[in-house]
DNA sequence: TTAATTATAGCACGATCGTTCGTATTTGAG
DNA sequence: CTCAAATACGAACGATCGTGCTATAATTAA
């Protein structure tokens, strides 16, 4: 949890993961955000010390989301490869329906890829946090025997992220059905390909 | 060569790309361009007739670029894995050195994700362009009978892609020689995997 | 109930945006 | 040489940007 915010700010920081989902983080203008919201530019902006804290805040609030909807209802499900494919079709799920943009993470990693500041440095965390946690995830499954015991657990979720990114721009590029079918048979070849001897899904 | 442009309009497009590849193309200012140029911003803006239109040509400018950096010079190796693997080098040292900001079509692509127009029109194409691309050398490379015979050639690019875009994600996150080295075993592992039989490197 | 804090609004600021206009200067073709 | 086209400039346009200041409601605390 650790997130409790006013109702206003709240659906402030709704519409404004998804203008920033859509049109970028560094685009993200106060007073267009005003008028989407519904109220002052001044009355909103009060809410926030600084455009920048209210990107930070955005940050965070896209960060949070992710992990109720990608992350925690995944960790219902059987420790090993069965939570990696619910955090992986959760994800697909949240790329697709809940912020037509696309995983706003990423899009910000690209956007503030060399643009020094505190945003960045944000970025960067939020970006390592989540890619720390599949790391988990993956050494969750080498434990449980689903995976082989001697994987390159980095690497494994260097290349599931990739895919993941790949998913992402091939799903803008064309039949965003066509996409997810590229992106699922990598993954399951990846995992197939890692997968410890007398285990199978 | 397809691309003839007087002296000062590529002395602009030239720091144009440099600055679009760090800040992206949407947040080019024509102002701030001019400013590094060191022209006056109505002076540069009378090269093109409207903001699109520069960061059209700013586009082009890009895939000109590619073209003739990572492209060209490896079409003079053998046909096969050996052109493949120039390539893919070529757009390492590419992205690492030439535009300090990463592949500015990666970056466009994913700026311009939800930005209906002509410029996102024109991120398609020239996308798709790439990709093809990669795609006709890979069925080459088949041809040549250096990748398996019954190789689906798409699902190859898009995982060759995916992990072109992930080098470039966490290069920015980590030490890039790290980020090297993962995309490297990543490539190395997907060539190995697809390897027809009886030809090795 | 009163006092204090918070939420929102209106207005104005300096800065920058993309763009236009009018005007010099340079260049190239006849 | 002449004249038109191309090139570059400065100034200014309306719009929007992020950000303050001030005042008025609404909510909460004492």
């Amino acid at each position: 949890m650790g997130l409790t915010l006013s109702e206003s700010k709240e659906k402030i920081l709704n519409v404004a993961l998804g203008l920033s989902s859509k049109f970028g983080l560094v685009n993200l203008s106060i007073g267009e955000l005003a008028k989407v919201v519904g109220m002052s530019k001044s009355g909103l902006f009060g809410h926030f010390k600084s455009k920048e804290a209210l990107q930070k805040m955005v940050l965070d609030f896209a960060a949070h989301h992710f992990v109720n909807t990608v992350i925690k209802p995944a960790l219902k499900k059987e420790r090993g490869i069965p939570r990696l494919e619910a955090i992986v079709d959760n994800w697909i799920t949240w790329s697709l329906e809940v912020h037509i943009g696309g995983c706003p993470i990423v899009t910000a990693a690209i956007e503030f890829d060399d643009r020094p500041g505190v945003l960045r440095d944000h970025v960067q965390f939020l970006k390592t946090e989540m890619i720390k946690g599949f790391e988990k995830t993956t050494r969750i499954a080498v434990i449980e025997g689903h995976l082989d015991n001697d994987l390159d657990c980095e690497q494994f979720v260097f290349e599931l992220y990739s895919f993941m990114i790949g998913f992402h721009i091939y799903g803008r590029l064309m039949n965003e059905e066509m996409a997810k079918e590229k992106f699922k048979k990598s993954f399951k070849g990846l995992i197939s390909r890692h997968e410890a001897k007398g285990w199978t899904t």
